[in-house]
DNA sequence: TATACGCTGGATCATGACTG
DNA sequence: CAGTCATGATCCAGCGTATA
């Protein structure tokens, strides 16, 4: 795992500068810069791969992944192109992710009965939209797609939430913003085993929830 | 009775310190 | 440098309690 360390000085610059103006240093050979912002999105790429993790895929081998999904982002930004970076890496990150997890299941062909499988169809079995798809809502560039995937995310968002407590709604929203168990507890003022058996609930549901929609359909 | 929540204990895994 | 050990984080199962 890429672990950076910056002289606090180069840090204070970086700090001071937009994504672009980084990247627009990175462009031109500054290493400082490509360690800076690879530190500033690695915590968001690791709670990138836990949503896969959630699901059943393997947190490590996903969040190498992402991290070559961050260097693709970092290599090909056009500030030209994109309203920002971050929402270029977002894409990219994620796009990485998705291809590795298809690819791996492809090829290996393991038996996933205890897992939920990511590429079944998420509505009905004629739907050609995966789970995949939906969660992550990367398949292509064109906007109208990418709106009707995020409207697809917020659907099963919303489903999800109908099914949690309080408490577990709380416990995974700090959860995907990349918080460990401790500094839950320390958060919500729980127990760290509260915390701990909160988000087996949480498992327990999604798995449920998913289970659902492979019988009948979300909609 | 079902559900939500918390407690307990054990297992697994990663990481760092220590040692030969 | 490789092996061993300790520790912490996380995962999992089972149980008890409170409540609707």
């Amino acid at each position: 795992m890429v672990s950076v360390k910056l002289a606090e000085k180069d840090y204070q610059i970086m700090r001071s500068l937009h994504d672009d103006e980084i990247i627009r240093l990175i462009h031109q050979g500054d290493s400082h810069a490509l360690d800076f912002l690879i530190n500033k999105y690695i915590n968001y790429v690791r709670a990138k791969a836990r949503t896969y993790f959630i699901i059943g895929a393997d947190k490590e081998d996903i969040v190498q992944e992402g991290m070559i999904g961050l260097y693709k982002a970092i290599r090909d930004y056009d500030g030209d192109k994109f309203s920002s970076f971050k929402a270029f890496a977002e894409l990219c990150v994620t796009r990485q992710i998705i291809t590795a997890i298809k690819t791996a299941t492809r090829q290996k062909h393991t038996p996933l009965n205890s897992y939920v499988s990511l590429d079944k169809p998420i509505y009905d079995e004629e739907s050609d939209r995966t789970l995949l798809d939906v969660i992550a809502g990367a398949k292509s560039f064109d906007p109208q797609e990418l709106l009707e995937n995020r409207e697809s995310i917020f659907d099963m968002e919303g489903k999800l939430t109908e099914l949690l407590s309080d408490l577990e709604k709380r416990v995974l929203s700090l959860y995907m913003d990349g918080c460990t168990y401790q500094e839950i507890s320390v958060k919500l003022k729980r127990h760290i085993k509260s915390i701990d058996n909160a988000l087996q609930r949480i498992k327990r549901k999604l798995e449920l929830l998913l289970e659902k929609n492979e019988a009948g359909g979300v909609r």
